[in-house]
DNA sequence: TATTGTTATACTCTATAACTATA
DNA sequence: TATAGTTATAGAGTATAACAATA
């Protein structure tokens, strides 16, 4: 059919918002954001990134990393350092107190995606999840930022 | 399976962060923001409906609900008329050119909706609105009321 | 006293341009 | 010249409190 009776685009507007805005208020005890968090999470997984890249990755401006950066850096999560090859650019590592951070921050994103997936069962969670992907492939959103744990397959 | 999903609410938040991005590109030619549009949509299925009312149905706070009907009314789209009955009250009403502008919406949301779906072939769309509805439903959203600004029509 | 809408304020996120220090 | 990062600024969206008119 061409003519769209369903409201897909819709439904994901809506439950995405939702997903943000809890996940913002599951972290807010730990006093961190959801941008703190993914850069974080991304810094974890790709120690050493530069700004650029992170920036790249999590899909904002130049200014918004500093911005993130400063935050987490004021609070000793990260460091920047220059990179001896190129001293343009900041080579972003997780702190040990933003080693600690990050991992307490994955149960509470299991618990996250958990409570976003419990009234689905499996089979059901498999096809939500693989078309899904299929979209955010299609849309050209990069998805490996959050899978930095033990579901690297 | 018992490890915890940790994707399916991540990529409901790029998903619908991204699709609320594009609805917002899609409909700028027509100067509004999807603000607006959903304010439109609202008061065109309920002529007559109370700031208060319009608020709720759309989850934002009344200083929101002033500022985008005070856009809309700047330029005749909508008007708000003095409730007889309680005269605290403003009844919001399109315009004759709040009406046009909403039916010019209605194609640039229906090709909005085939852009984030042509990637799924029917039976797929099936289960993943089927999926979507039934975790909209569980968190408590409304299918049918238009809790947020980033609508489709 | 309570409610509807308004105004004012502050904070977050996004986007852009100008600037610096390197290359 | 170009690039990485920084700073400044402006806009949209959100949240809250104080206020006027009305109930």
């Amino acid at each position: 059919m061409s003519a769209p009776r369903r409201r897909i685009a819709f439904l994901l507007a809506q439950l995405g918002a939702d997903a943000t805005a809890a996940f913002e208020k599951a972290i807010a005890p730990l006093n961190v954001t959801a941008s703190e968090a993914g850069m974080l999470r991304l810094v974890g997984r790709q120690p050493g990134i530069t700004q650029k890249a992170a920036g790249e990755h999590l899909g904002v401006g130049p200014s918004r990393v500093v911005a993130v950066l400063d935050q987490l850096e004021q609070q000793s999560y990260v460091e920047r350092r220059r990179s001896a090859s190129d001293r343009r650019s900041h080579e972003i590592h997780l702190t040990t107190s933003g080693t600690r951070l990050l991992a307490k921050l994955r149960p509470i994103a299991e618990r996250h995606e958990r409570t976003f997936t419990e009234m689905l069962n499996g089979a059901e969670l498999d096809q939500l999840g693989a078309h899904l992907e299929t979209m955010a492939a299609a849309r050209g959103l990069s998805l490996d930022v959050h899978r930095n744990t033990h579901d690297r397959s």
